[in-house]
DNA sequence: AATTTGAAGTGATGTAGGTCACAAGTGGAT
DNA sequence: ATCCACTTGTGACCTACATCACTTCAAATT
């Protein structure tokens, strides 16, 4: 089965021809390691599905220092929420960690999409709300848990993750130092 | 012209029974200052939102310390998402600032209004996408920004809310104590 | 009116975590 | 095979912010 369905019908279950029809709406995109999906700046038109491989979303601050706002593996979606939704420049970067294989949905796509099967939009409105629900506990555990406290959060939650990126990234990711989160231990 | 059919329709426009009929989801209830809507450990099953009045959701930590998770005055949502999505039980508090009006909905009566009626369903995904964004901006504001950048921030997001409640309820948002809040100016 | 409760400011001191600097090891790129 | 960029660890020092303690003042509560 495509892992896409798969994916999808972990939420609503699918006939042959809907997921074609879905699927038809999707366009693959391979990308190498250290190559962008995304830079500041860009008008962004995509939203990304991850088939095989590693990303990550980041900001820069003023400082040039990297924030990461998530990662990417097998099964996430990616992109710049706030441009994609609001139909503004985005403020991101995307780049690949691993080289990776994607598909994508332009903005436009996953609107007819959403329109012409209920189920996609019953689908998309799920993940919303599960994003949404992982952000604000993301926010709750940097308001109330130390560096080693979300780290170890971080190590239960996501161990997948841990083991493939670098400790730098995972720093970055829980508001830390790579230094403090090297003697953590 | 009814505030939450004012709210509504600045997502999506609506003839007049059709307001009726979502109006018919609906039930009020008024709550007087320090009254909680929920507290932890309860099922909760009502998503609320304020015609008139200010609310705050928070967690306490093991150290009994105070973290807020949203506040909410007029025409603005409140519940706890995790376990009204999940069908958990509650882990957080919501309690009044103010005296509040309010207008609640079952869980069941939102699912049931969003299947008959397609432009709720838009409506919600709405407004569930911009919280995701929201909650991610948050997420960037503690990372990247000082105490002082992220009350800035604040007051120019929130003018309003920051007026309405305590700094010691501000600092418990922002993630600072209350003396070093104190101590910005 | 009297009393309690909470809000807000501020001094003194403590600490988690940041920053800077350096070293050793590792994997890619040419 | 060599080089270079990147990762990880660690020592020394610094700082943003927390904590504790006390005070003043205003607003609820009785």
């Amino acid at each position: 089965m495509h892992p896409l369905r798969r994916h999808i019908e972990e939420v609503v279950s699918l006939e042959d021809a809907e997921f074609d029809f879905i699927l038809s709406h999707f366009t693959p995109i391979n990308k190498r390691k250290h190559q962008y999906l995304m830079q500041e700046g860009e008008w962004i038109n995509n939203e990304f599905w991850v088939i095989k491989g590693c990303l990550r979303a980041y900001v820069l601050d003023e400082l040039g220092k990297e924030h990461i706002i998530q990662f990417a593996v097998e099964d996430w979606w990616i992109t710049d929420y706030q441009a994609f939704e609001k139909g503004m420049k985005t403020q991101i970067y995307v780049d690949c960690l691993e080289d990776s294989e994607l598909l994508y949905i332009t903005k436009e796509n996953r609107e007819k999409l959403s329109a012409e099967l209920q189920k996609m939009q019953q689908f998309w409105a799920r993940k919303t709300k599960l994003g949404y629900i992982a952000s604000q506990n993301r926010v709750l555990s940097l308001l109330k848990n130390t560096a080693k406290e979300r780290y170890e959060l971080m190590c239960a939650q996501y161990p997948n993750i841990i083991q493939r990126v670098s400790k730098k990234m995972i720093a970055s990711y829980l508001g830390v130092s790579r230094e403090t989160l090297s003697r953590l231990y």
